[in-house]
DNA sequence: CTAATAGTGTCTATTAGACAGTATGTT
DNA sequence: AACATACTGTCTAATAGACACTATTAG
């Protein structure tokens, strides 16, 4: 049996057959399929979000949240897994595939997408052997309009424990989940890790490791690049950009500092954000420096 | 016809035929063929190498050197390429499959490997849809023994030109080949780059690219990493540490600012190198920092 | 002695951290 | 007036850059 119809037979690409377990369904797979390779795109879209404050003079707390999607098929039925999407071999590079996912989960184009890593554990998807080459989207979420089905936002919460070990626990109004991730270090002369997922209940195949890589890779990324801005609105206070530095480094950073370090990233303009209980402050806007 | 059928016939394993151009190679596959989808690990192998010096009391050159290995198939038949490997999805990682390469091509194991990115451009292979992830190794060069055929070490020169522009120039000793590398922001808020393959003739497929890639990981992490000492013998003197730090990051440096960077990752030994013509030097040794 | 590298002392410039103070809106 | 944030001045600590100087060997 060749390789497409066993895919189409076994509902990788649509759903055939309505399963009541996942041993039922994995039972129904020919083996001679895992001698085949297929890939996927997942995407890990990251964006803050604000909460609320009961205080009126009090700022909205930020905190990052990430898009998770619920899984409506076997395997992994019923829970929480980044966005993602088959590769078509035929017609397009694995970054057009993430881009065609975040169109679909996301309705925007134009956004600051890039390669993460390359998953590929052998035994990372129960269905067959299939490599997932992870992306981190970052996107301004007052720029989404309505709501896709089965996707929702989920608050970020990161409490990093002594013994290189990681609680992550997500929050999306409704539903708490959370897991832990240990970090190994991989060989003396690096900061690369082995994440091993310790505890996690809630998220499919290996998306807890691949949502801790890509956070991390956004809190190393953010002290050299400009790339808070693509999380920005055009218009921002400088405390508001400070609180979104402070998420995502986790920890609060003393107010002349920043404001030396970004100065040259931001310029000031005319407009002010009047109304918030205290002193209003300058509107400011991202300005690429000259010198990069 | 199946996948495996159609990779015997068309050599993708072994080698089944012998063409005399790649035009005629090309025209025998069977386009059935570009639906599926193979992966290969590719590894840019790093070392540092040292030149003989006319002046006795001058120390040798360094300069970073990668290993290239001749192809003998088409396609790009005579063309040089990154050590490389079909990976076998049933059995084994993009890494497994890359240190099972590394073992043939140096008959090293343990060595430094770290995934750097996966290339997948739809045309990358004319053959098929074939997508890598390649991968960076360090190795001490004077841990090799024997010489592997069709495999030559090219030390490589870098320059960086104004207008975004690089020049690589590898040269093996008996043959010098070149390319040139245009580097396209591809976003303002972000340090990455699409790297433009100006001018190629004697790198096979997307390989300069991928060196280019390689080499500016590593000297991006030589700062806030230990990952030098992968490609230092046990026992070293400071100088030529300096040496190989001034040869990844292409400047010199001065000295008493290095002594003091490095000083709490090395611990001094009793030995001493002689024998140079000039002030002997103690040999040093990789110390792993405590507060790591 | 000389050329070449080894190794250190110290001054200066730059950057990061800390804290205190002033400013100004809303209720 | 009180609260909360906006914004700045300035001192100190830590780090990086620069240069000059001494030390030591093979030939």
């Amino acid at each position: 049996m060749c390789y497409n119809q066993l895919v189409k037979k076994q509902g990788i690409g649509e759903k055939m057959k309505e399963y009541q377990s996942e041993e039922e369904f994995l039972k129904d797979y020919d083996s001679s399929i895992f001698e085949k390779l297929s890939m996927t795109s997942d995407i890990l879209i990251v964006s803050v979000s604000s909460k609320d404050n009961d205080n009126y003079r009090k700022t909205d707390k930020k905190s990052m949240s990430i898009l998770l999607v619920k899984r409506t098929d076997y395997p992994y039925k019923g829970k929480w897994c980044l966005p993602g999407g088959f590769l078509d071999p035929k017609t397009e590079t694995l970054e057009e595939c993430a881009k065609r996912v975040l169109k679909q989960e996301t309705n925007l184009s134009n956004v600051y997408l890039e390669q993460l890593y390359t998953f590929d554990e052998i035994d990372r998807d129960p269905r067959m052997r299939i490599i997932s080459t992870a992306f981190v989207a970052l996107i301004d979420k007052k720029k989404l309009k309505e709501k896709v089905e089965n996707a929702s936002w989920f608050d970020v919460t990161l409490m990093e424990e002594k013994n290189n070990t990681v609680d992550i626990v997500l929050d999306n109004g409704e539903e708490t989940i959370s897991f832990t991730i240990k970090k190994k270090l991989r060989e003396k002369t690096t900061d690369r890790y082995d994440f091993i997922t310790v505890k996690n209940t809630s998220l499919a195949f290996d998306h807890a490791r691949v949502i801790l890589s890509g956070l991390e890779r956004i809190k190393s990324k953010i002290n050299y690049t400009d790339i808070v801005f693509n999380m920005m609105p055009e218009y921002f206070t400088l405390g508001e950009l400070q609180q979104v530095y402070e998420v995502i480094l986790n920890k609060k950073l003393l107010d002349p500092a920043f404001r030396r370090i970004i100065a040259n990233k931001v310029e000031k303009t005319e407009r002010m954000r009047t109304g918030a209980g205290h002193r209003p402050s300058y509107l400011f806007r991202y300005k690429k420096n000259e010198r990069d």
